[in-house]
DNA sequence: TATGAATGAGAGTTCATTCAT
DNA sequence: GATGAATGAACTCTCATTCAT
């Protein structure tokens, strides 16, 4: 019981230590060696734990979304105002320590998911999961047209991304956030009040 | 000399294929053995025309960023209107057979980037290229402020591109295209004239 | 007691399974998993009853051979007359379901004995059982030299049950059987009456 | 050129030498590195020249069959009268320096077979390869029915190569060479000459 | 008595690369 | 200019085994 409550936090660990080390090196330069090195856990014992390397980094991606979309969930907690809401999503981004490690992780498993099916069909779920969570603000916030407005948005928050991870000299982080906001006025249409 | 010539125009021709495989299988997973066996130039010779394997796959990355770069303007060539010209840009993305390859391989760029400093400045400076090229456009178009709105835009498409390539149930390249197009005319601003 | 008893006939039932495994997968290949996969019986707990996988390995070649030596005693308790006696152990060979498990298993023992001075010692000292065996039914048939012929006629059993075994396409059972008949009249004598 | 032929040779050098590892230590247990001590040939090397494992394992058993074929008909060549012929082939088992080596890869040739297709053709095809060799004798001896004779002959010389080549001390090779004889006699019938 | 968790050792295989031609 | 032969390095994976319960 205890060893088995133990050990399933210790795999939660392990994967949150794999995590960092799948976003800094890219999933197919991840071997388990440089997870033992990241954790302390011996290679054989990663296997035990999660089968095969490919495994493994499938259980990377699924704990790391799952994480993200916990947290987005956290920080908009204590909002009520849509308008609040949304640009805490977006800015979900700019904010917090480690978001480079989620946006890469994001990146390598749209990825793996391009050719993996299994992994494909996880990825389009979270995907639709944040569609249909930016929906509901934007009703809220009185936008025309939800999903289409929410897939604008998140086309917008991926896109900027991308530049900023990639650490774009011409756009740094206060840049990046300006521009979602300047971004989600427009998107959210003239009739809607600005940020 | 003729054979010289003959030379590059088979290191073209072996670059075009080996970015498919990239786009395919991904650069880590790309061998030299997997260019051999879609070009049928034996391994050794691969090496000869590129050096290592890194050596290929930065080449294989600048080749596709120039093509695209060429496609882009070619397609641009024949029109005026700057309306038309930013939605030919735009839908780059939904129009041509190979335009996954495209992305795919900008994807991989990026990857590659982050953890190469001179594939990062290629990539950058591509990325400032398009952000040009863009801004020219909505300048053109009336639009205020270019290079805020051609970087919204920009990340529009690119956000856009992903689930479109990862072939989202729920947006089909057609869907993208209205997508894309209702989501410049809100970027360009309300007084902007509606595509 | 009772548990003990229990026991020790799980650990037979063990063996007689394990001894399929083995004639199927050959020794070498025959992995704790490959039994555990056959029995039911967990990893940890065939390492319980037998020790390594090399004990365990003897131990089912011991089983099998004393197995077989008390199968053809059976066999052979109803019979008296010797020359059908000694076609009974001759022909043990082509007669029963599972002899094939018997011949594999027979040739796995040989070759760990080849390796494993203790199991050298009782493959040997069947090998002698069976000379013995055999040597008193050619004496009691009125053959010469009876230790010679007993060793001649185990050697052409031991050689026909190969190719039978391999499933020579040239040598069914029935003729394996026929040839065996013939050989054991020609090796007891011409003043033997024939078979 | 030179290279190439240069290559074959070595090939073949190595293939000897690995028979000799897989007769001492069986098939199953035969590793790249035992092949790799054995010749000084690195381990790439051995998978460059044979492909896999057991790629290498079947081209041993080819090898050594070719091989085992070759030195029988060599010795059988200056030789004419068939009872000599046929005591030549039968003693094979008894002469030379090897022939342990002989027996064992027979029987781990004879092990493989049992598991994969492509061997069994092999050996089945060598088995009857023995029988006609042996039949053309038998019948120049003027022994009747040569092909059932030659079946247990090759059957009866299978089965004393086991127990001789595991060293049994009732067994020595000069015991079994007369064995040998005395059970040809008696199988090649009563109106065959003696030895 | 019986079993699951954890782990180290060892093997096969892939692959880029070097060298010689 | 182009290519095959040979080889070392690195990695995944299997498996027996030990430990704790």
């Amino acid at each position: 019981m205890s060893s088995r409550r133990r050990s399933a936090g210790r795999r939660a660990e392990v994967l949150d230590a794999a995590g960092e080390v799948v976003a800094a090196r890219g999933a197919d330069a991840t071997r388990f060696s440089d997870v033992t090195a990241a954790t302390g856990v011996g290679v054989s014992t990663l296997q035990y734990y999660f089968g095969t390397r490919e495994d493994m980094l499938v259980a990377v991606f699924r704990h790391a979304a799952q994480r993200d979309f916990d947290l987005v969930r956290e920080r908009l907690a204590p909002l009520t105002d849509p308008r609040e809401r949304l640009l805490a999503i977006a800015t979900h981004l700019t904010g917090a320590v480690g978001s480079d490690t989620t946006w890469r992780l994001w990146v390598e498993s749209w990825r793996w998911a391009s050719r993996d099916p299994g992994v494909r069909a996880d990825v389009l779920a979270d995907y639709r999961g944040w569609h249909e969570l930016i929906a509901a603000e934007v009703e809220a916030a009185g936008g025309e047209d939800p999903m289409t407005t929410a897939r604008l948005i998140l086309a917008l928050i991926d896109g900027l991304a991308l530049p900023v991870v990639l650490g774009d000299p011409e756009l740094t982080r206060a840049a990046a956030q300006r521009l979602l906001a300047g971004g989600l006025t427009r998107l959210l249409g003239p009739t809607a009040p600005a940020f």
